[in-house]
DNA sequence: AACAAGTCCAACCGCCACCAC
DNA sequence: CGTGGTGGCGGTTGGACTTGT
């Protein structure tokens, strides 16, 4: 049987011209966006539809913003990069007119050598950076949730993190045992997707998981130490919670969520 | 002026989750 | 339930441009 191949040949490649841009623009205005690779049989371009779907997205769209990514933008992506990881669509996400791609490419460029130099004079960190969150373990026990986390191995210099080979199991106690508001499913399915572990500070009373998917964020001890599980609180934005080894203040991230969980139990 | 080295960023690639069938 | 198509994501590459020698 004759296998059908399609080959990047049928579709133009490279740097995209104004007079293409100009007909994808067209098109989307005219057709929406989305299902792309309409787009790239119907629009008359010859191009793939992640392409497509790349130029538009980083270049074409509204609200994109050009140029030069300010002082307090910058800001932002080291304090969102310390807490996400290199998770650039969500990091993106947070500073309007900014794609992911933009941010991962200043990172790449302007702020990991800096970040390298920083780290390497005040604090001996290390960032478990979930590389392939998608292939995470996870035991769908009723009563425990094993999460495991492989960690990528990062030996380049340039890399701001201090790598490790090593296997982190989070022991999350079981949801539904918790007074968290959601479902244990739920929760089970946000971790499962987005799950990201960071230790703050070798020098830290335990090592600290955060568990983060777009509008939640959940906490547990990765030590012996008995686990505990901190609920999504929806009013507060745990993003701008100055997570901060430097000045040790996370502990008050955790008394202050503890204590907002205690309230919302009363 | 000519070449090498470094920098930047648009574009591409591979992987994976989701969904329709 | 399995399979194929699609879209989205993060990592990487290649070439244009800049800077240094």
């Amino acid at each position: 049987m004759k296998k059908q191949v399609c080959t990047n040949e049928e579709f133009k490649r490279g740097a995209w011209k104004p007079e293409e841009d100009l007909i994808l623009k067209r098109y989307i205005e005219a057709n929406g966006e989305g299902k792309w690779t309409t787009v790239s049989k119907k629009s008359g371009l010859m191009r793939s539809a992640k392409s497509c779907r790349m130029r538009w997205k980083n270049h074409l769209r509204p609200n994109i913003k050009h140029g030069q990514i300010s002082e307090d933008e910058e800001d932002l992506i080291i304090r969102m990069h310390k807490l996400l990881g290199n998770r650039w669509s969500l990091i993106a996400g947070r500073i309007p007119g900014r794609t992911d791609n933009e941010v991962k490419n200043y990172w790449n460029t302007h702020l990991s050598k800096r970040n390298l130099n920083h780290q390497g004079q005040s604090m001996n960190s290390v960032t478990f950076n979930c590389k392939k969150r998608r292939s995470m373990v996870s035991d769908t026990n009723d009563t425990q949730q094993t999460i495991s986390i492989v960690s990528t191995k990062q030996q380049d210099e340039s890399n701001i993190f201090n790598g490790s080979d090593e296997r982190v199991d989070a022991q999350l106690s079981n949801p539904s045992s918790t007074t968290s508001t959601s479902s244990g499913a739920e929760e089970v399915n946000a971790v499962q997707r987005y799950a990201t572990s960071t230790t703050l500070d070798n020098s830290a009373a335990g090592d600290i998981a955060k568990i983060i998917s777009e509008e939640e964020i959940y906490s547990c001890w990765l030590s012996d130490e008995p686990t505990f599980y901190v609920p999504f609180v929806p009013s507060l934005d745990y993003s701008i919670l100055p997570f901060d080894s430097l000045d040790n203040n996370y502990e008050d991230c955790w008394t202050n969520k503890l204590r907002l969980h205690d309230l919302e139990e009363d």
